[in-house]
DNA sequence: CTGAAAGCGCTTACAG
DNA sequence: CTGAAAGCGCTTACAG
């Protein structure tokens, strides 16, 4: 900047005006200053200017996602980015993989490249580190998983009405014993899809069988592991509920390796891939990661904008897709 | 730092060196900082400190890619990623919709962030808007795609070879009437995919029927409109080549629209989600995303480490993955 | 409408 | 081992 000053012979305060695109300056004196611009291609350094500016913005947000190669964390990250470009806004975002140091270490890394605010699906049981930076004023909103530990906005799918609509759904197809198969415990969301299907059960007075309960399966793997043991139990379920996508996409496995797939129903949360054409097709609770990270987006603009108002917890609602596996009636096993 | 300094009863310089982890400061000065440090909550500013340090670096790679949501895209973001963050660098993304200005906006806008590197999938026919950058010094490398009018390093899948091992099989399976579905003709990387199919029948001495053959279709719907079409023609093709993953599964739909997808072979480019599970199961020929991102992050690095070698372009294999639906062989059309 | 001085938070290049 | 001065590239807060 100084050289094209020195070039165009002017001060730097008016190139610095001319960059910013300034009104009030001379149009002869502009040309000039643009004519250096180019002979010398300049190129501006936001850092520096950010460093100064009495905003001190970075132009850049924090997204903190469990893996940004995972369908949902992709699609929430598209969402985000449509509102940050229509500000000139950029995104740095991180993978997380569950791991709550790893968590830390983003968190800490995106703060010291003074990032606007911070968008996270959190990962661990506590995320009271981040209140002294929240109190310095960083905004904050959490997307998919409410903060523990901490008050922050919050944008999450309606785990519960969601779980309760799917295990609904299969009763209401005559299913009474309908398998849970969900992921980690530790995570809040797996919680509440869980108590979902408990509560509807505990609604429609069908007792809740634990030898139908697997928790912890965070792979397809295991999941199809799982739900291959629950279709050999002396008494198998009639119906599974897969709480979570890759748990569901280990229960298609899992049915077709038993050639029952078309005598289990199944219906699961979060939408998969190509479900509509599989046979059966699968029925599912479709969540809307890009609903999801519109929101969080908005919010966290707002904030950074200056809105000083209470934290919210905002709940999107999910959406029954009803194809064919959640309709197949119940098969009675013959022991 | 400043009023940790002052805090501490050292100089700012004392207060940096601690910050930093540098050798040869006295414990008990080093253990005020550190208290001061954590009285004050006080947090490193990377962004001034990479504006005065000797190499700039700003410990930030931007990556631009077709877009975010887009498996492949998010695979190959993991991929870099995975190898960026051994070395405390994070990654500044964004995605292009196959759009050449918003290619050139995204680009000035991390350059002047200040990445200290750039991993482009690119989608403009000229990338020479980047030559002065490159020249200045930024590291430019090209994944999935090789940069136009530029010389820079790139990463590319072997699209020619992949096209003509998925035409070999077919034809290897009787197969002479292929159609070739292809995404637009100005993505280069489709235009490889195609040399190789006409390639491929050439070598088998079967003449390329232009009837059979449809470019520019970008999205599943447009491939299934594409695709009910061929299979409708009074001579239909026994076999389709679907030239990318949103194609193949329009061709996937059509087929199964037709009633035809035991009857028509199809082999895709690129792997589908749950390809193995549709019935028939689906034989593609797999990029590896993953080893296109990693090799891309690794010689990045190696350039922002000061490899001032020429650029070369590497050629990353593809893998012919043998299911059903490639292995059907043909049925004549009963006019 | 234009510019000279000061300073954002840090590191460099010295001198002690 | 420690610190005072200068400066990275820019903007602020003035004065003219």
């Amino acid at each position: 900047m100084r050289d094209v000053a020195a070039l165009a012979g002017v001060s730097l305060k008016t190139v610095s005006r001319v960059v910013n695109h300034a009104a009030n300056v001379d149009p002869a004196l502009a040309a000039q200053v643009r004519r250096a611009v180019a002979q010398l291609n300049y190129r501006p350094n936001l850092t520096a200017s950010s460093l100064r500016r009495s905003d001190g913005r970075s132009l850049m947000i924090g997204l903190m996602l469990e893996d940004v190669a995972n369908p949902f964390s992709a699609s929430l990250y598209r969402a985000v980015e449509d509102v940050a470009v229509t500000r000139d806004v950029r995104i740095l975002a991180g993978s997380l993989d569950e791991n709550a140091a790893r968590e830390r270490e983003l968190a800490a890394a995106l703060l010291r490249r003074r990032v606007d605010g911070l968008i996270i699906v959190p990962t661990g049981a506590d995320q009271g580190y981040l209140r002294q930076e929240q109190e310095l004023g960083t905004p904050l909103v959490f997307a998919d998983r409410p903060p523990r530990l901490l008050a922050a906005d919050a944008v999450t799918a309606d785990n519960h009405g969601g779980a309760r609509a799917a295990v609904r759904h299969l009763i209401g197809h005559g299913h009474r014993r309908i398998a849970y198969l969900g992921d980690l415990t530790t995570i809040e969301t797996a919680e509440e899809r869980f108590a979902g299907y408990r509560e509807e059960l505990r609604d429609a007075r069908i007792d809740v069988d634990p030898s139908l309960i697997r928790h912890d399966l965070h792979t397809v793997e295991a999941a199809e592991a799982a739900a291959g043991l629950l279709l050999a139990l002396p008494e198998p379920p009639t119906a599974l509920f897969g709480g979570q996508n890759l748990v569901t996409l280990g229960c298609v496995r899992a049915l077709r390796s038993a050639g029952a797939q078309h005598s289990v129903a199944l219906v699961g949360f979060d939408d998969i891939p190509l479900g509509d054409l599989l046979d059966p097709s699968v029925t599912v609770v479709a969540q809307d990661p890009a609903a999801i990270g519109k929101l969080a987006a908005e919010i966290l603009f707002s904030r950074i904008d200056g809105d000083r108002s209470a934290p919210q917890h905002h709940i999107v609602p999910t959406r029954l897709i009803e194809r064919s596996s959640g309709a197949l009636p119940p098969v009675e096993h013959v022991g």
